[in-house]
DNA sequence: CTCAGTGTTCAGTG
DNA sequence: TCACTGAACACTGA
């Protein structure tokens, strides 16, 4: 379930488990679409022997920087994430496991790492829409370089986000989601933004006001804060968010906790859940 | 059984 | 050029 809190929790993890080990062991699937054609043999020659030096990310897009080029980057797509298991103990991080589960390494898992204290990395990706790519330079190649401001590093000042939305006629959803514009918005970040703000995702995006586009800001970064600080756990995001109805969305009325009927309709190509009381 | 989905890309349309 | 639509990808869970 990867926006940019998932990534960036992954991260975390990978910085913990992984930076100043080596990797002893690769074990690669063979998959042309999610490996971007990149062969099991070329993988495992460029991950072999290396030493983590960082994980990086930007938008929801992550890499490892090694100690020799290229380096691996990876993208989770709609259901990817990352998963170690300690030497001692099982540490879980994006999917949840079923209960009564005790595969190692998981289902799904695309690419398997063991590292030098015993630990070990997985990549898993049910649906296949997640990518492993092989980059040289990441931050100067695409994916990557085509991304815009990481919205929970590079948030720009009111001003210059101002002008950047002047510049855009399309829905104000659509232009959070563009990846290009607000590098790591997914859908419910943009549905939660949009609703803390009061803002109707319809809305062309130069079309709103100064104010408005400050309070967009000032809540995109506390949503974010928030996401990555509750380690992108949805049970535990604050009851008033809208997000929760994410999970209820099959209820005859849905509502938030503070009785307000949601709606949905489709803005940008995606399900949108809004509550027209509010957002204007 | 059916259908939508926390994402991206591409082809086709207006 | 911009913006939108639908399809495709492959699987899970409601």
């Amino acid at each position: 379930m990867p926006e940019l809190p998932e990534v960036e929790a992954a991260r975390r993890l990978l910085t913990r488990a992984a930076v100043g080990r080596r990797i002893v062991a690769v074990r690669c699937a063979h998959d042309p679409i999610v490996f971007q054609g990149v062969s099991p043999a070329r993988v495992r020659r460029a991950l072999l022997g290396r030493r983590v030096v960082a994980a990086r990310r930007h938008g929801k897009h992550l890499w490892l920087e090694l100690d020799r080029r290229p380096w691996p980057c990876f993208h989770f797509g709609m259901a990817g994430g990352i998963e170690v298991r300690g030497r001692r103990r099982h540490r879980l991080v994006m999917e949840g496991r079923r209960n009564h589960e005790p595969l190692w390494p998981p289902r799904f898992c695309r690419l398997h790492l063991v590292l030098d204290d015993g630990s070990e990395v997985v990549f898993r990706d049910a649906r296949r829409l997640g990518r492993v790519r092989l980059r040289h330079d990441p931050p100067a190649e695409p994916p990557i370089s085509l991304l815009g401001f990481d919205a929970l590093r590079e948030l720009p000042p009111l001003r210059r986000l101002a002008a950047l939305f002047g510049e855009r006629a399309a829905p104000v959803k659509a232009v959070l989601l563009d990846q290009s514009f607000s590098a790591g918005v997914g859908n419910w970040i943009a549905d939660e933004v949009l609703y803390q703000a009061r803002i109707d995702p319809r809305r062309r995006a130069h079309t709103l006001t100064a104010a408005e586009i400050g309070r967009l800001r000032a809540r995109l970064r506390s949503v974010l804060t928030t996401a990555v600080r509750l380690g992108a756990d949805g049970d535990r995001f604050p009851p008033k968010w809208l997000f929760h109805t994410r999970w209820s969305k099959r209820d005859r009325r849905p509502m938030t906790v503070r009785g307000e009927r949601i709606r949905y309709l489709t803005v940008g190509g995606r399900t949108t859940a809004w509550v027209a009381e509010v957002q204007r």
